[in-house]
This record gives C-alpha cells, sequence and structure tokens, in this order.
RNA sequence: GGGGUAAUACCAGAGUGGCCAAAUGGGGCAGACUGUAAAUCUGCUGACUUCGUCUUCGGUGGUUCGAAUCCAUCUUACCCCA
C-alpha cells in the first residue's frame, strides 16, 4: 500500500513549510517532485541524506523523484545560508563531484526502471548565453523582488557578489525548465531553500502562467544546538572510503537521547507503530540505547550494507566491551576486519626493538598528533592509550613487550579514537 | 574623487612602549561522572631539544636598549560626504 507523503512527513516532524494546494496535488495525480544537490564535495554527506530520504518516501508514496545534480549552479554557489561568499571550484573538481554525487544517488533512488530521474542542469545551462538568459528569465524577477529574500537580505551587510546574487535565478530557471520538460510541479527542499524554491514558482507562474508547488522540511538542529552531521572535526560522508562505515555506525549510535527521539522518526523508514513502541522503551530504559542503535542499524545497512554493519556491530563490541587479551587472540584476518577504517601506521620493526620514545612514535613516525607538544599534553592529561592501558609517562620507550603479538601496537586517543601501528 | 575608522591566535574580541605567546568568551580536544548520552566540573588549546629557546598581532621599512603597541608607506575592508 502506499504511503500518503505529506501525512507521512507530518508525523514525522519534518514537514516545515508547504504551498497551499501542494496536499491537493499529491492527492490527485502522480506528481514529479525534485530537489537539487551541489556538486560541493566528491560524495554527499549526512546533511544532504535526509532530503535523499524525503525522495526516497516521495517514490514510495508513489510519484516521481527527480534528483537534480546541480553541475550549472554548483558553479555559483548557493548564498542560503552562507555567511560569506563562497569559493568557486574548478572544472576539474567540479566534474569530479558530480559523478562521485551521481553515483552515490543511484544507490537510492529508482533510476533504472524510470520510478525515478537523474538529471544535471549543466545540460540545459551550457549553451545558454548570459545574454540571453537576463533577457529570457531575468526579465521576469524584479531585484526587489530577489533582495527581499533571507538569503540575500542577510548578507546585504557584509557583501555579497554579483554572482552569488544570480544563484536564485539559476534555481528558479531550474524549476522552470522542469515543468516544462519534465511535467515537474513540485520542488523539495530544506527550509534554507524556500526563498529559492518560490523564485521558481514565482518564474514559472509569471513566464507561463503556470502552477507549482514547494514543500520544504524541517532544517536538522541538534538539541545542543551544534551543527549536525560533524563528529571529530570532521564531515561525515555516505562515501566508505572517506568514512569507514564502522565510523559510521558509531555516529548514529552516539546521537544524543534528545536528539534520538527527532532522528529515529527523520531518518528511518520505520511505521509509526514501531517507533511509537522504540521511544517509549526509550523513556523507561534510556540506558539500553535502544533508538541509537536502531538508528545506526537502519542508517548503516541503508548507506553501506547489511555486512557492513554486522561487522561495525562486532568491531564496537571488541573495541569497547573486549579487553586487550580479546584482542590479542583474535586471529590476524578478524582482527584486520575489525580495525578496517581505522588509520594505520606502519613502524620499523628494528626500531622498536632498540626501544622508540612514546612522543616520537606519535607524532614524527606516524602523524596521530601533529607536533610532539600536543602528544606530550595529551598523555600528561590522561588522554592516551597504548594497547587500552593508559599511558602517563611521556618518557615512555615502546618496544617489544608494548606489542601485540609482536606485530601490533593499538593506541587509543581519547576513548573512541582509535589508532593502530603495524610493526615490520 | 574627498574624509573617517579598522585589520590581533580557529572565530569573536581585549591589549595602545617592557610585567605579552598576548585578557575574556565561544569553538575544538582530552579527563572525571554516566549509558560509547545530555548536563556539570577539571585540564589543554603557536612551535621546539619544556623549569628554557624560537617564530607570531594585515605587508614592508623605520624610531628605540626594547614594539602587537610609536612613525612612514602599501594593501584590504567598512562607514560618511561628493
Amino acid at each position: 500500500m502506499k504511503t500518503d507523503f505529506v501525512e507521512e512527513l507530518k508525523w514525522r516532524g519534518l514537514l516545515h513549510d508547504m504551498m497551499p494546494g501542494a496536499e491537493e496535488l499529491l492527492k490527485k495525480e502522480k506528481v514529479s517532485g525534485y530537489i537539487g544537490f551541489d556538486p560541493t564535495a566528491d560524495s554527499l554527506h549526512v546533511g544532504s541524506l535526509l532530503q535523499i530520504i524525503t525522495l526516497m518516501r516521495l517514490e514510495k508514496a508513489g510519484h516521481k523523484a527527480i534528483a537534480l545534480v546541480g553541475g550549472a549552479t554548483g558553479m555559483v554557489g548557493d548564498p542560503s545560508g552562507k555567511s560569506a561568499e563562497r569559493n568557486l571550484l574548478d572544472d576539474e573538481a567540479l566534474q569530479k563531484n558530480i559523478t562521485g554525487i551521481k553515483n552515490q544517488l543511484s544507490k537510492f533512488l529508482d533510476f533504472k526502471n524510470g520510478a525515478s530521474e537523474l538529471l544535471n542542469n549543466y545540460d540545459w545551462m551550457k549553451d545558454y548565453s548570459f545574454l540571453h538568459f537576463i533577457r529570457d528569465v531575468g526579465k521576469f524577477l524584479t531585484v526587489n523582488y530577489m533582495m527581499a529574500k533571507d538569503s540575500v537580505k542577510n548578507r546585504l551587510e557584509t557583501g555579497m557578489s554579483f554572482t552569488e546574487f544570480s544563484y536564485q535565478l539559476l534555481q528558479a530557471y531550474d524549476f522552470y525548465w522542469l515543468y516544462q520538460n519534465k511535467n515537474c510541479k513540485l520542488q523539495l527542499g530544506g527550509s534554507d531553500q524556500w526563498g529559492n524554491i518560490t523564485s521558481g514558482t514565482e518564474l514559472i507562474r509569471r513566464k507561463c502562467n503556470g502552477e507549482a508547488y514547494a514543500i520544504t522540511t524541517q532544517l536538522i538542529k541538534k538539541a545542543d544546538g551544534s551543527k549536525f552531521g560533524k563528529s571529530e572535526g570532521g564531515n561525515i560522508w555516505l562515501d566508505a572510503t572517506k568514512t569507514s562505515p564502522y565510523k559510521f555506525y558509531q555516529f548514529w549510535l552516539n546521537t544524543s537521547d534528545e536528539d534520538a527521539k527527532n532522528f529515529i522518526k527523520y531518518f528511518t523508514f520505520l511505521p509509526q507503530n514501531e517507533i511509537n513502541a522504540l521511544l517509549e522503551n526509550h523513556e523507561k530504559a534510556a540506558h539500553e540505547r535502544q533508538l541509537q542503535k536502531t538508528l545506526a542499524k537502519e542508517l548503516t545497512i541503508m548507506v553501506h550494507s547489511a555486512e557492513e554493519y554486522d561487522a561495525a556491530v562486532k568491531a564496537s563490541e571488541v573495541l569497547f566491551k573486549g579487553g586487550i587479551n580479546d584482542i590479542a587472540q583474535l586471529d590476524e584476518n578478524t582482527f584486520l576486519d575489525i580495525f578496517d577504517g581505522v588509520p594505520l601506521f606502519d613502524v620499523s620493526a628494528t626500531e622498536i626493538e632498540k626501544g622508540m620514545n612514546i612522543v616520537d612514535l606519535l607524532s614524527e613516525k606516524t602523524q596521530i598528533f601533529p607536533s610532539k607538544g600536543e602528544a606530550r599534553k595529551m598523555i600528561q592529561a590522561g588522554g592516551l592509550s597504548l594497547n587500552k592501558e593508559k599511558i602517563t609517562d611521556a618518557n615512555l620507550l615502546v618496544n617489544n613487550s608494548n606489542t601485540l603479538n609482536k606485530k601490533y601496537i593499538l593506541i587509543q586517543k581519547g576513548k573512541k579514537n582509535y589508532f593502530l601501528c603495524k610493526v615490520n
């Protein structure tokens, strides 16, 4: 049975804003709806995940999802939500990013059987001359109208180039083009996209007297106000080579209680009754972390695979629950499987035999710390463990007695950051 | 075109001749507590050969025993007048 798209967004707490008539349209006919993804990196990250899932929900509701890769808009840079002018990407980087993102989107949406469609706005923008564009498109929206958008208003004080100012016009034209060529009447996006989307519906109305609609979703905010999607200073990517499945799993597992209550609704496809049961259980036994575990499971399987999920769970158990003996007793293949995705450094066996200063090992021989000072400070602060044993002496000489089976040295920075040194 | 003000570490922002590797806040990292949570508390947050030395306060040059602090000049940004 097909789900009701808008109902679904509503009970999950995802709906932010909706143009009048959008809900009726979705009830009446099969609708094509699109979301744009600008190629700012060669992989999407968890920040874009919600938008991918929104398209998946649209597909599941029996409508047609159009994923638009912004080959053209990516050349310009969306000022929405940005406080400063952005740097332009060069062509080569852009091309690489487009390819990467296209591949990823194909994993989540069904482009093969025509249930959904993947497009690149560069295809219709590349031969559009500036002169023609400002005549055909620019004439329909006034500067006054464009300046009233928050994305522009917020930048008036600090300054904004004409390039970025033009962004909303490009995005508006995308919508118009899709409306004309793909019968696409709906654009979705995060609530920061409202201004850009309504520029599109406005252009469609003025240029061809058409009716198009906008639905926006909540921007994800964490309960403590920090930015969603970062961990240990880095982005959480969907690409396994940039963020290992283990790390990806850990990212979700570490979600705070407050956030998990929302995320379970935002990011999974679990039905309402199952989610309510989980929430109820969470109230009674929060320490079991059912919400976090379910969240991590659903997403790791969706983005990576069931096998990767199993491996991540196993690795987590050994690393967090097991002692050093459990780790030492693993056969080498299992051992390496568990540490898959953990930074690995090679150190010379002869040097270890002689004994190596711990600080040298941490900063010079490996790049675990950028400087000796930092390594030393971390040891003094009690934040460093060797083979699960806390190190307190910064002058410690590391030798064979500190290795696991004479082959590996397991280093922990804090509780959760693992590094592995291979002796050979 | 004329005038004014500013530029300090990841960000914000004190400091206006020696006591300044530079207050304070935020962020980041780590420790304690816990549930690999939140809140809270604590420590660290330029580099190194760590009780000491070296390089930093928009660029360059100068004054001085000594400059983030004074002078000159350049660059950039914002504001006011035209």
